[in-house]
DNA sequence: CTGAAAGCGCTTACAG
DNA sequence: CTGAAAGCGCTTACAG
């Protein structure tokens, strides 16, 4: 049949069947690895199912990303699986994609007030409990200042991850003194820059809770510049695990969010969504553990 | 015409314009950042001009690599790009894909004698160039014993960049010690388990020319472990620029790739050769630039 | 059981 | 210039 370079149209056929054999994969940011890792996960998954994986990138940017939905949604997918880029709104979402394909939101809420008739799936991970069990390990360590390190209170990952800390702290008893909250862009380089805020009073932390690993990883960075030593003198946690953590000097205690088998379950929840339409929809929140390495000394004994 | 939620069928539409707004785009390893970028890179381009990425991700197995392929091409794409799985057959890629959409292949060749009547573009970095720049640099900051570490003989870019450190050298006037040239796999962690063997015989070099940025950040690491300091009293380079280089300790000096213009130039490329199918095929070798930072002190005085 | 016809949602070439 | 028909490559429901 095909000896003669015959090849089979599948977009005739799925046109035919009223079906779609593609699934549209919307990221906020390739070029950080753990949506990169997510993205091969999903296309891993999908692509054993026999679902082709079609690609889009916000990069942060809403317009962009409706832009995009709107160019996939016209290639009917079976089904959407997007990671918004910040301050993305539910009703822009709706817009461009209308209801004509079940979406699955991942690791991020959507923004603004629900629109009538118009549901989705979500599958994010666990920051309240990841940060609460990153802190509770601090304090088991005897730390008792204990900062949280980075990230954009505006995004909805860093708040909750703060409540757990803060859950962690109100727990043991321990006030929080307001310069052990520090802001910065969850990236290495502005983690590394404020490293100095943490020891602007004289109350200073012995530890800190990080919003990720790329932060823990600058703030390593800040800290030996100023002359600390993580790991020995001053413990620090992460979040995501990302490859780098394993590696870094000291190695890095962090939570492992499995990016890789995050992408996997959200390319099965997404398929079993477009097999069953009208079940009622799930909001997945998957625990992260611990793992924990050398970055975390236990507190000096002074 | 779309206010009560119409919504254009492209699939439709490509089938009965015999067209096709789809590019197939197939990845080694999505989750090396370098290819990460350069799917990012790929996808703007794509996006900007109208056309929806068919993302397929092969993992570095051949196999897997052959099944994408003949997945995506049912998809009738109007072009694909490929950066191919270590050891892929011309033959193999053939049979997969046949001659029914055009193809370009980024940053390795593929293995096998040409297929009589296949043919395709080629884009991919000018490695033997690149490499002997970095040599050169460090021969003229006074090193004499060079290393280059790291990279498995077996790939394409590994024997590219060896020659171009071999042919620095060769100008010099400097016979290779045969433990200057140490192989490992292209990661970070393998990069620094082999760091002592740069110090097994007393002609140990005081530079290394890596293979890559995450064998030269592995080897940083090795080095400290060791009790040295790159960056102080050994220099190292790497190759590709990601974005762990510049915050590195040290910062890395290292050869630019941009991989994410590499996308847009590959992405360029292919749409390029699918409005002019019959024109020559092109083979296009990018330069990359030395960019120096602080991991590469003058050689010691002794 | 086999084979010709109708139809998925578009676009285009052709008739009125 | 407008509108109905044919056709892209498939699958399916129906006639023989």
């Amino acid at each position: 049949m095909q000896r003669q370079g015959y090849i089979y149209n599948r977009a005739a056929a799925n046109l035919r069947q009223r079906v779609s054999s593609t699934v549209a994969l919307v990221i906020n940011d390739l070029s950080n690895p753990f949506f990169a890792e997510f993205a091969a996960g999903v296309d891993e998954a999908l692509g054993a199912k026999g679902f082709v994986t079609l690609l889009g990138s916000s990069n942060e940017s809403p317009a962009r990303q409706r832009q995009v939905l709107g160019s996939m949604i016209e290639h009917h997918p079976a089904g959407i699986i997007l990671s918004p880029a910040e301050n993305s709104d539910i009703a822009d979402v709706e817009l461009a994609i209308g209801r004509h394909a079940p979406l699955l939101v991942f690791n991020r809420e959507l923004t603004g007030a629900p629109v009538a008739g118009f549901e989705y799936d979500f599958l994010g991970l666990d920051n309240r409990a990841g940060a609460r069990a990153a802190t509770a390990r601090l304090l088991a360590l005897g730390h008792r200042r204990i900062a949280f390190y980075g990230g954009h209170a505006s995004s909805s990952s860093c708040r909750e991850r703060r409540l757990g800390y803060l859950d962690a702290l109100a727990e043991a008893g321990i006030a929080v003194e307001p310069h052990w909250m520090i802001e910065t862009a969850p990236t290495r380089l502005e983690a590394n820059a404020h490293a100095a805020e943490l020891f602007a009073a004289d109350t200073a932390p012995t530890a800190a809770v990080c919003y990720n690993d790329a932060v823990a990883l600058g703030l390593m960075l800040g800290l030996a510049r100023l002359g600390r030593h993580p790991g020995v003198d001053f413990a620090i946690t992460g979040f995501d695990n990302i490859p780098e953590a394993a590696v870094g000097v000291p190695p890095l205690t962090t939570l492992n969010a499995d990016p890789r088998a995050r992408g996997r379950q959200a390319a099965e929840l997404l398929l079993q969504r477009a097999a069953a339409p009208s079940s009622p929809r799930q909001s997945i929140i998957v625990p992260v553990l611990l793992t924990e390495r050398e970055s975390t000394p236990h507190a000096p004994s002074a």
